[in-house]
DNA sequence: GCCGTTTTCGGCCCGACTGTTTTCAGTCG
C-alpha cells in the first residue's frame, strides 16, 4: 500500500486488473452472484488488454476520459479512480479481511474451485496452500462432504503440481511440442484434422497450455493414441470427446475429437478467447441461433452451419476474423462494420533492419547474414552491430565502424555486379546511455543509412527518468529505430519503466520508428503497445534482432504480434521497398 | 456489475468429465 499524497500515484492497468481477478475470487469464494463475479474478471480482463494507460487516460480526461471503455461501468470505473489516486481499492482490502488471501493460491489448485476451497476454510479453517497440503496429508478432508480417498489425493498431486509447474509457457516453447503432437497424432488411422488451436493458435505471446483439436470417427483411437505420447506424465482426465494429460515437461495439452461435419464449429470454440466465444454464442443467441463446439443451429435444433469456421462467422452476419484479433478489443464490432484490419502477410516484410554479426556478438559474418535473408526474399539488411558501451558483446568504437561501413558497400559493389537485387544497409544498434546521449559521435551516426537505439543497461531508473533518457535521444534527430522499447525478456526480466505514450508522442515528432523485436523471448513492443502506436501514428519497424542465421525466421512471431495489436501494411516501416525506405530514413 | 435493432429490468454461452451423487454439483474447456 502507497500512502496517500498530491502525485497521483502509478497503477499501471495489470495491478489494477489484478486487484479487479482477485475481487471476482474472494466474491466467488463468499458464494456471491456469478454474474457479478464475471464482470469483475471482464473489468480485469478489459483493463489488462487496454493499449492506453488508464493512468493517462484519467490524467487526460478525468473521469470522462475513463467513459465509454466496454466492461468497464460506473462501479468500475469508481474503483479504478480509486486506486489511480491512493494506490488501492479500499472494497478489494474488505474482502481480504473476511477471507484469508491464502485462499486465491489454493484457487489455484487443480481440482479445486470456489465451492470446495470454501467448504475446507469453513470446515477445517484453512487458510493457506500449505494447511491444505497438510489437511490433505493427514486424511482431514476425505472426511467432508462431497470428498473422498480420491478427491483427496487429486489435492495433493495438485498441490505438488502448482509448487512445481510454470504458470504459463512463451509461445516459442510450445512450438515444438504442437509438431510433436501432430505428428504423432497423424499416426491414428482415419484420423483427418490435427490443428493446434487456443491461445497458441491466436499467437498469445505465453500460453497456459496447448489446445490441440482433431476430427476423426473413431474417437477412442485417438484418446488411446494421444495418452501413449512418450512426453506424458499424468493422464488428469480421458472421455469419449475430450483429454487433457500433463508433460513431463510441466505442459499441459487438451485434447478434442470432433466429426468432420463439425470441424469449423469446433475450431472456432476451441481457438477462443473465451471472452470472444461468450460474446460470439451471445450474438447468436439474440439472432435467434445456438452456437456450440458441434455447429450453430436454429432453436428448433435444425443444423445452420459448422464445417468450416468462416461459415460460423457467416451465419452470425460476420466476415471471419483473423484469430490473432480474438481477443474482445473491439474485434466484433470492427467486424460488422467490414472494418478489421488487413492481415499483415509474410510476403509484406521486405526486409530485416536489426541484424548483427561477428564483429559484435553475432556468430556470422556479414556475407552469411545477406545470404541468409537473400533466401527470405528479402531487399535489404541492415547491420546494426553494438557500439562500444556494451562491451560483453564486443560492440564497435569509431574506428571499428568506420571499417564496417566500408566493408558493406564494397559488399554491395559485389551485389550489384552480380545483379543482385539485394542491399545491406549501413547501420548500428547505438547505446542509449544513462544520461539519454547516443554512444557513436553525430559524425559517425550521420555517414550511416540507418540508426537503430537501444537501452542496454541502467535498467533500474524511475518512469520519469527512463522515458526523459529515451526522449533526449530522441530529439537528437539521428535516430530512426528505438530498438526493444521496453527492455522486457519475457518471463526473466520486467519492462523497464517507461512512458511509452510519451515516447511515442515525440517519435512521431522526429520521424522515429519503435521496434517490434521479434525475437520470441522479446516480442517487444507487445501487442497493445503496437495498437497504442497505430492510434499515435507511429510507424513500427518489425525486426529479428538475430545474431544467427537462424533467428531470421522469428519474424513470423514478430509479423503475428503485430497481428495481434492490429497492424497493418502501411503501418510497418519495413514493408516499404527499398527506394521508398531510404525516403522515410531521409526525412529528419 | 454491465448492458440495451426484443430491454433501463432482467437477462447474462454452452458443453465435457469426474467423483460421490442416488440424480448431479463442481470444475474446467
Ligand atoms: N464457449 C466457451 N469456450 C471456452 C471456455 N473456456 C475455454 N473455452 C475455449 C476457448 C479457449 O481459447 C479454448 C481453450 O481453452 P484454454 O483454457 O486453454 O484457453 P486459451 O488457450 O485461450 O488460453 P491459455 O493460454 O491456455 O490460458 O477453449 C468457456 O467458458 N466457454
Ligand atoms: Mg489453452
Ligand atoms: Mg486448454
Ligand atoms: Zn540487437
Amino acid at each position: 500500500m502507497r500512502l496517500f499524497g498530491k502525485e497521483p500515484v502509478r497503477m499501471e492497468n495489470s495491478e489494477i486488473a489484478r486487484v479487479f481477478f482477485e475481487i471476482a475470487d474472494l466474491l466467488e469464494l463468499k458464494g456471491g452472484d456469478l454474474f457479478r463475479v464475471r464482470s469483475y474478471r471482464n473489468a480485469g480482463m478489459v483493463a489488462d488488454g487496454l493499449p492506453e494507460s488508464l493512468k493517462t487516460l484519467y490524467e487526460d480526461g478525468g473521469e470522462d476520459g475513463l467513459k465509454g471503455i466496454p466492461g468497464i461501468g460506473e462501479s468500475t470505473r469508481t474503483k479504478i479512480i480509486e486506486m489511480l489516486e491512493t494506490g488501492g481499492c479500499a472494497f478489494h482490502r474488505e474482502l481480504l479481511t473476511e477471507m484469508p488471501s491464502g485462499m486465491l493460491e489454493i484457487l489455484k489448485v487443480s481440482g479445486v474451485g470456489p465451492k470446495k476451497a470454501a467448504l475446507i476454510h469453513k470446515e477445517l479453517g484453512v487458510k493457506t496452500i500449505d494447511e491444505l497440503e497438510k489437511a490433505a496429508a493427514e486424511g482431514r478432508i476425505q472426511e467432508l462432504a462431497g470428498f473422498g480417498q480420491v478427491s483427496e489425493e487429486k489435492i495433493l498431486r495438485g498441490i505438488k503440481d502448482l509448487k512445481s509447474r510454470t504458470q504459463v509457457f512463451k509461445l516459442s516453447f510450445v512450438t515444438p511440442f504442437a509438431l510433436s503432437f501432430v505428428a504423432w497424432l497423424k499416426k491414428v488411422p482415419g484420423i483427418i484434422d490435427i490443428v493446434p488451436a487456443g491461445s497458441y493458435r491466436r499467437w498469445k505471446e505465453t500460453v497456459g497450455d496447448l489446445d490441440i483439436l482433431t476430427t476423426c470417427s473413431d474417437a477412442r483411437a485417438v484418446m488411446d493414441h494421444f495418452v501413449k505420447h512418450p512426453e506424458v506424465r499424468e493422464v488428469v482426465s480421458m472421455g469419449e470427446t475430450k483429454s487433457t494429460v500433463v508433460l513431463k515437461a510441466g505442459l499441459q495439452v487438451d485434447i478434442r475429437v470432433l466429426e468432420k461435419k463439425a470441424f469449423g464449429a469446433a475450431l472456432q470454440y476451441f481457438t477462443g478467447s473465451k471472452a470472444h466465444n461468450v460474446a460470439i454464442r451471445d450474438r447468436a443467441k439474440r439472432m435467434g441461433l445456438k452456437i456450440s463446439e458441434y455447429g450453430v443451429f436454429r432453436e428448433n435444433g435444425q443444423w445452420v452451419a459448422g464445417e468450416k469456421e468462416e461459415a460460423v462467422y457467416a451465419a452470425v452476419g460476420l466476415p471471419w476474423i483473423p484469430p490473432e484479433l480474438r481477443e474482445m478489443r473491439g474485434e466484433i464490432e470492427a467486424a460488422e462494420k467490414g472494418a478489421l484490419p488487413e492481415p499483415l502477410k509474410r510476403s509484406d516484410i521486405r526486409g530485416d533492419l536489426h541484424v548483427h554479426t561477428k564483429e559484435s556478438d553475432g556468430t556470422y559474418t556479414l556475407e552469411q547474414m545477406a545470404e541468409a535473408a537473400m533466401k527470405l526474399g528479402y531487399e535489404y539488411m541492415a547491420v546494426t552491430d553494438h557500439s562500444k558501451a556494451v562491451g560483453i558483446a564486443r560492440g564497435l568504437d569509431e574506428a571499428r565502424i568506420m571499417a564496417q561501413m566500408q566493408a558493406v558497400d564494397e559488399f554491395n559493389d559485389k551485389l550489384r555486379k552480380q545483379k543482385k537485387k539485394f542491399t545491406v544497409l549501413k547501420s548500428t544498434e547505438v547505446d542509449i546511455r544513462a544520461d539519454g546521449t547516443l554512444d557513436h559521435p553525430e559524425s559517425v551516426l550521420r555517414k550511416l543509412d540507418l540508426v537503430v537505439a537501444s537501452v542496454h543497461s541502467g535498467f533500474s531508473m524511475s518512469m520519469d527518468e527512463m522515458t526523459k533518457r529515451v526522449v533526449k535521444a530522441i530529439r537528437t534527430g539521428l535516430i530512426n529505430i528505438i530498438g526493444h522499447p521496453t527492455g522486457r525478456l519475457i518471463g526473466e526480466r520486467e519492462p523497464y519503466l517507461i512512458d511509452l505514450a510519451k515516447v511515442m508522442a515525440e517519435a512521431k515528432k522526429y520521424n522515429t520508428a519503435l521496434e517490434l523485436n521479434s525475437y520470441p523471448d522479446r516480442l517487444d513492443l507487445n501487442d497493445s503497445h503496437c495498437m497504442l502506436a497505430k492510434e499515435k501514428g507511429v510507424l513500427v519497424a518489425i525486426s529479428t534482432d538475430s545474431h544467427s542465421i537462424h533467428h531470421l525466421a522469428n519474424i513470423e512471431y514478430g509479423i503475428h504480434t503485430a497481428r495481434r495489436g492490429w497492424l497493418e501494411k502501411k503501418d510497418v516501416l519495413n514493408t516499404r521497398p527499398l527506394v521508398e525506405l531510404m525516403k522515410i530514413l531521409k526525412k529528419k
